[in-house]
DNA sequence: CTTTATTGTGTACATATGTACACCAATAGT
DNA sequence: ACTATTGGTGTACATATGTACACAATAAAG
C-alpha cells in the first residue's frame, strides 16, 4: 500500500493522503466550528462550510458528496467518543456507593470537552436528516448494548435477563442524552447551577439503578397479553 | 373594543381579525406541514413557509417578525397540547396495576394524533435555536411540575419530598419525551415493532416507579457535601 | 359618507446557494 | 523520466432567499 521508506519523514512533506486527510478533518472541524456558533448542522451549507474552512466551495465535494455525507463521518466520531467514555468509566474503580456521582462526574466532564461534538449530537439526534438520525440512533444503540454486556462482567444486576438488563441500560443512556443539552446551555459561571444539576442528575440515576435492582421478571411469566 | 351587534354573523362575512386569525393559522400549519415533509424547522425560510401556505412571501412579516416567532406559537400551541394530555390521563381512573400501561398508550396514540406538533418539539429541544430551545424546556418544566402535583393529589408516593417526587416526575417525562422521536420514525404497517417498542417503553417506566416507591430521601439528612 | 388602518399583493434588488466545467500544480505509479 | 491521477482553484449560471417599498382593497372608525 502506501511505502514510507523513511519510518518518520520530514514532518514537512506529507504524503498526498496525508493531505487530504487533513483537510477533510479541517471541513469537519469547520462544521462543528459553526455549530459552536450557534448555527444548526441541518442548516449549514456546503459553502458555508468550505468558506469556514477556508478553502474554496467546489473543494468540499473531493471529500463529501453532500453534508449528510460529512455528518456521518461525525456519527462515527462520536462513536469512537462514546466508547473511550465507557473505557473510562469501566477502569473507575471506586467503591460501589458514589460510583455513580462518579460516573456523572466523568461524563460531565466529557460532554464539555467534547462540547461540539455532543451539540452535534443533541440536535441531530431528532433533528433535521433521516439518515443521520438512523445512524446516531444506531451508535446509541451499540453504546447501550456496550454498557449492558459492562454491567454483566462487572457482575451487576445478577438477576435481570439480558433483555431486561438492556432495557435499564436504554433507560439511563436516554438520562445521560437527555442531561447533555442542559450541560451544554449552562453558563459557564454558575457554579451553584451546575452542583444542583449534577446532584439532581446523580439522583435520577440512583432511582433508576435502584428500580432495577429492585426488578422481577415477568409478572405475566409465559402468558400472552 | 370589536362590537358584533349580531351575535352570529352570516358566517361568510368574517370579521377582520378572524380573517387574520384564520391566515396566521394557515401559516402555522404550513410550517407544521413542511415538517412532515422531513424538512426541519431552523430550515425553513420566510418564503418556503409562505408558498406552502399560499400566499405571497411579503405577507408573512403581517404575523411575524421572523420564523422565531412562528416557532414560538408553536411551542406555546405544545403547552396546551401537553396540559390536555395531563387532564386526560387524569381521570384516566384504572387500576392500579396497569395504569403505566394505560397511560402509555394514551400517550402513544397522542403523538401520533398530534404527529406534526410533537415532531417540531423533538427535534428543536435541542437543536437550532436558542430561543425556541428555551421555550420548549419552560413548557417542559411546568409539565413536569403539573405532573408532579397531580401525583401529590393523588396521593402516590406519599413519602417522597416535593424536590424528589419533581426529580421522578423529570424522569418520567425525559423518557416519554425521548419516546416519541422513536415512535415518530417507526414504520407505520408493523405492529410487531410497535408492540415491542411499546412493551419496552412501559417496562422502563415501571422500573422508574419502582425506583421511586423505594426511594429513601437523602442519605446525608442535612450535611453539607 | 369620509377618512384611516390594516391585510395582502407585485415589483425589485442585493446577496447566497448548489453545482458544472475547465484548469493547474504536484504527487504517485510506471 | 513520463504520464496519469488527484486535490485544489477560478469562473460561471440558474435559482433561492430576506427584505424594502409602493400600492390596492376593504373593514373599521369618525
Amino acid at each position: 500500500m502506501t511505502k514510507p521508506t523513511a519510518a518518520a519523514e520530514p514532518k514537512d512533506k506529507l504524503t498526498r493522503t496525508e493531505r487530504k486527510d487533513l483537510t477533510r478533518n479541517s471541513l469537519l472541524q469547520a462544521a462543528l466550528a459553526l455549530m459552536g456558533e450557534g448555527r444548526s448542522f441541518t442548516s449549514l451549507g456546503i459553502r458555508e462550510i468550505a468558506r469556514e474552512a477556508a478553502m474554496v466551495p467546489n473543494a468540499f465535494y473531493r471529500h463529501f458528496r453532500n453534508t449528510d455525507e460529512l455528518g456521518l463521518e461525525l456519527v462515527e466520531e462520536m462513536g469512537i467518543a462514546l466508547r473511550r467514555l465507557l473505557r473510562e468509566a469501566r477502569q473507575t474503580g471506586s467503591t460501589e456507593t458514589d460510583l455513580v456521582r462518579r460516573s456523572v462526574q466523568v461524563y460531565h466532564q466529557y460532554v464539555i470537552d467534547s462540547r461540539l461534538l455532543f451539540l452535534f449530537v443533541s440536535s441531530e439526534r431528532s433533528g433535521g436528516s433521516r439518515i443521520l438520525r438512523m445512524a446516531i440512533r444506531n451508535e446509541v444503540t451499540h453504546f447501550t448494548n456496550e454498557m449492558a454486556q459492562d454491567f454483566r462482567r462487572l457482575g451487576a444486576y445478577k438477576d435481570l435477563s439480558t433483555a431486561s438488563l438492556q432495557m435499564v441500560c436504554g433507560l439511563i443512556v436516554t438520562t445521560m442524552l437527555a442531561a447533555a443539552p442542559e450541560i451544554l446551555d449552562l453558563p459557564p459561571d454558575q457554579p451553584m447551577l451546575e452542583a444542583e444539576m449534577t446532584e439532581n442528575f446523580v439522583k435520577q440515576l440512583q432511582v433508576v439503578l435502584l428500580g432495577a435492582s429492585m426488578w422481577r421478571e415477568s409478572k405475566r411469566p409465559a402468558a400472552l397479553g
